[in-house]
DNA sequence: GCTTGACCTAAAGTCAGCTTTATGTGTTAT
DNA sequence: ATAACACATAAAGCTGACTTTAGGTCAAGC
């Protein structure tokens, strides 16, 4: 058993922000001692889940109604997994996104390391849109594919 | 040359936003001709700039900095090429964040489709939290990584 | 016995990033 | 000429996810 202080230093989470999530119903298990909070491996597991629905783009009310399910028995399995099978989807897809941001960046890395050497842009222009060198030329059009 | 409800469906952004992002000094070379907007394709190479750093993180007055830098030529070339850097790092952190989020949620979809099949989570809980199948152990383990 | 520290609540405040509203201008179609 | 459109502004409003504030309880140490 943890305090609130205790699973606060464990996630990196300040106290409010575990307060917060209480409030709002993300953790329909937790019991109290005299007022006090008394968070248990199911909890810390809870919070497993909630930090990875969150990072999934999972609003506080959806996984809210999530942890909900849970209480609810076997009869919420397709419900739950019908989430996770499209929060990995959507996580997919982000991936995807950051993938072609990444392109962009790295291509704008040499752009910017060039002109640094060259003094200024005017030869990068002249290779533009489509004589740059090979690998930066698979950047460019990676990134602005659409 | 094109108007704002041209931009606007180019990138599929309301026109709203594209004001705003006027209005806070994204595009510092937008002319106007009559007090009407007229964006040409520089600005149009500077939307896929926002979007590309939005992406990556950056607030608006991060971004509003950059297009700032912009303007002020080849002395600060160093500058924008740092901002780069550092979003690129910022983005393949999070990319690898997402890929340990992919595993948990990919381990859960496991686990609904096990407990569907069973009826109960009675046969997973009795191989957690290392005694579960190999691929989905490795899952397991590396979603609670830390 | 009194201060310190960890816990508690309810309610108000904050912030970014838009979006909406209210109002107005200028060109084009009927 | 009048309605419909696409543009414009300034200012207020919205949303989600916290965070802060103001006030209180309770156990442990000096």
């Amino acid at each position: 058993m943890y305090t609130i202080g205790q699973i606060s230093e464990m996630f990196h989470l300040p106290i409010s922000t575990l307060r917060y999530y209480d409030k709002e119903g993300l953790f329909p298990n937790l019991k109290r001692e005299s007022g006090i909070r008394k968070f248990t491996d199911r909890e810390v597991e809870t919070l497993r889940v909630i930090e990875c629905l969150k990072q999934s783009g999972l609003e506080i009310r959806e996984i809210k109604q999530f942890m909900q399910w849970c209480t609810e028995g076997s009869r919420t399995y397709p419900l739950r997994k019908a989430l996770f099978e499209g929060r990995k989807a959507a996580v997919e897809a982000e991936i995807a996104e950051l993938q072609k941001t990444l392109a962009l960046l790295t291509y704008k890395c040499w752009y910017y390391d060039t002109a640094i050497q060259d003094g200024n842009e005017d030869g990068i222009r002249a290779m533009l849109p489509d004589h740059l060198p090979k690998e930066i030329q698979a950047l460019y059009d990676r990134a602005n594919e659409r």
